[in-house]
DNA sequence: ATTATATTTCGTCATGTGGCGAAATATAGG
DNA sequence: CCTATATTTCGCCACATGACGAAATATAAT
């Protein structure tokens, strides 16, 4: 029972839904699901362990950077049963058509070039909200 | 993307899976789920129109007492593979086994003398805690 | 008609969850 | 070694959720 509650937790959250249906075709980096879901990068982080604690997805690590994939196919059959599933009842959904041709776009970039636009955009935000030192 | 959530959350649950799982085999009245999960019969009552929300369950009214039941085979795919999967997963689960050992004591007793006892014992809880009027 | 009663709805409370930013961690590169 | 940086962990806040009891609703029984 706890088991299977974890996989249904973990599947009532539209952002990871729409993350677990992001890795179908293949990995993806902890960067990538930032930008393609628009949200911290904390916040991704959490959505991601919360998925892999339910082993719906497994990880690895390649230097600096986390890639997320779908869970084997020696998964337990409660996860591949509901991955089946998943895949099943939202592969013609409209927020998956429209997550993969936004995930086409992120992909031709490669994470570094992605996480090097996301630290600019976060700096330039947060210079936005205050006077700039070297003006005072 | 809405229906899809609404089944996952509603699965997300123990009490509510516990009760999906009673349903497996016959429909129940709201008592008898009540007596199983050991729950306010408002609770009970919030839960079940979660699952009828998300089409799992469907209900039936006769006179005071409304019995729910399994969706239909003709709900949406959705809903019908949902509910194979959990069946499959958790047809042999601890607990749903003690439920079934304990759904069969209840259906024993036809639902007016089950609500009887609820009346009964709740009348009980509430004078135990109360000093009784006739004795001031 | 009036009372009894099975269930639901409403109001409330405690706890869980998703979100963010700041700090911590781990690794690449100078 | 020291800095930069990709990700995670932590602390916090707003809001969702599950629990209950009281009140409302609908139907049976008297």
């Amino acid at each position: 029972m706890r088991g299977f509650l974890e996989i249904t937790r973990a599947l009532s959250d539209e952002n990871r839904v729409r993350a677990l249906m992001a890795l179908r075709s293949r990995e993806l980096c902890v960067c990538q699901i930032i930008e393609l879901l628009g949200l911290a990068p904390s916040t991704v982080s959490k959505h991601m362990a919360i998925l892999k604690q339910a082993r719906l997805v497994e990880s690895r690590k390649n230097g600096r950077w986390i890639y997320y994939r779908l869970a084997d196919n020696d998964a337990s059959s409660a996860v591949s049963e509901a991955i089946e599933w998943v895949l099943r009842q939202l592969s013609n959904n409209a927020t998956t058509r429209q997550d993969a041709k936004h995930l086409k776009e992120i992909l031709k970039h490669k994470p570094l070039e992605l996480c090097k636009q996301q630290r600019e955009k976060e700096n330039s935000s947060k210079q936005g909200n205050l006077i700039r030192a070297d003006t005072v």
